[in-house]
DNA sequence: AATGAATGAGGGTTCATTCAT
DNA sequence: AATGAATGAACCCTCATTCAT
């Protein structure tokens, strides 16, 4: 991965990110990565190579943070972990999640596994503490979540931590 | 409002709502509407004009949903009936909202006021009934529709009928 | 057939058949038939649209040319009007078929059915005539008819007037 | 002449004789001939510098097909071996013979001399034959061989060896 | 000699929009 | 109101070529 590599992949971050996958030219991602046009086409063949690569990135990082919950097993752990994470998100984790988003909304063969098995995850958890509908309660976090993560992506949150300790009396982790 | 601006807005409202709209070219709108291209000129002036058409009535339908809310005033009844409206979408509703949904996410100026309307009724219901943190039950409930109503539009979700029954649950309303 | 259309098929014609299909873009075409590039391709589809209608029109004009051996039926005078063809040929006939042969050259699917039928219509009137090998005279005589057309079309030829003279009487018709 | 460099050579010959010059990139040459693009031009100035090499071999071949007849001094022998040529080919000088005819009808710069001066040794032979118009049945034969030529690059000839006796035959040979 | 990253001009094509009818 | 021809800027992408290594 040479430096001119990173710097289009950096440019095309931010503006798919911020104007979405066809909002944007070529053109303009080689203008902001201060690079020849040409040269995202030797890299990554075209404009959806281009965004193959920010995909495939995209999921290792949200991957990523969803790890510490997959090696968890203590049930209780399971569930404040995953109410944990739109908490705890740094700058950095929030843009690859708007870019997620975005992209999953704007174009249609997008997908985000992850969530699917950390729905698994949170179902046997719910189980294990005697939900009686373990699987329901998992999908209805998961949807939580994802309205949560939605509100904080745009910043439309009031406060965060009495968000977080409200979320957590729900589920009687406090 | 002529035959032709219907097809026009018919048109653009399905291309928009699968593909998004930088996605779809006036052509293809001229074209699944059996309408020349310089007629979406003459009747909305340019691409964002016919857009704006589609936004406002757009509005208007996601408002009328609504509108059975703002006009009750039995604090349960109405986080009852909050709680009710992404279950008893119709057909037309979910195509309302998918739009909605997707340009909001594509676009940077596309915003959903009645949300917050609905957020302050909300708000007001549950100091009626005497919760603790009402604002914040508000705000965490218009996450979780938002959430549920995503999964609804993109069809994740596995069984209705026990989803709203376990919200119903959660509210003490059932 | 508007007006615009015909510069456009006029320009490419020249462009194409002194530089070639590849040599030429469609850029310069527009330029040299003083039209915007875009319209180009409203019309023709893309470049080589705009080829297979040059090409459907060269056949059509060579087809032309030999019309009038197909409606003879005297032997003597289908071989006659057949060596005819090369040196009457006028200013935008050899323009026809030097587009036609240029191409024929440089592409690989473009084909002259025509002189397949000539052929044949050769290697009767040759039958009645009573030579040995009148299929073979056909072809020989298809081969020398290519070979001194090209030379016209590049200007390689001393004398039209003796040339065909000593054609008809290699072939007994004076 | 390096290694590298033949296969330069080589790849380009093939490509430019099926699609022509202008339709093929450096990138597929280096690509074919196995080698990185820049040595194409580290080798050949430019594309046409490499051009240049394949068409300076071309013409050496070519020229050295025609040798034999340029040391006979036998009028009968003379055009005896030049008829005899197009049937003597074998692939490889076919294949020189096919891209020296596509670069001559596809780029206006390229000419073949060496017809020029069998043009004129044919003319002297016919001369010693006491052929009435000498130089008119040496261009008059050029004009077949080329016609003849043409066919057997293009694979459109029925019978080599009867062709080859009907031509010995009207020339008195046999 | 040889590579492969990098460039900038130009390739064909599509875009939103205008205009005459 | 409606069409369809026409435009010119911008689109994604490929081109021949250069340069550092």
């Amino acid at each position: 991965m040479t430096t001119k590599q990173q710097q289009i992949l950096n440019a095309a971050f931010d503006l798919f990110s911020n104007e979405g996958f066809h909002a944007i030219s070529t053109n303009k991602i080689a203008k902001l990565a201060n690079v020849s046009e040409g040269l995202i086409f030797r890299h990554f063949i075209n404009k959806e190579g281009l965004l193959d690569s920010i995909h495939k990135q995209l999921k290792l990082n949200v991957d990523f943070l969803f790890l510490e919950i997959l090696n968890e097993e203590e049930p209780k752990d399971i569930i404040k972990k995953t109410l944990d994470i739109p908490f705890k998100l740094d700058d950095n984790e929030i843009r690859n999640l708007k870019l997620l988003f975005k992209l999953q909304w704007e174009l249609n063969n997008i997908s985000v596994q992850v969530f699917e098995i950390i729905k698994n995850k949170l179902s046997k958890a719910f189980e294990k503490l005697r939900y009686k509908h373990a699987e329901l309660e998992a999908e209805f976090l998961i949807q939580h979540l994802n309205g949560l993560t939605s509100a904080i992506i745009r910043n439309q949150i009031l406060n965060k931590e009495s968000t977080k300790a409200l979320l957590l009396r729900k589920y009687h982790l406090q």
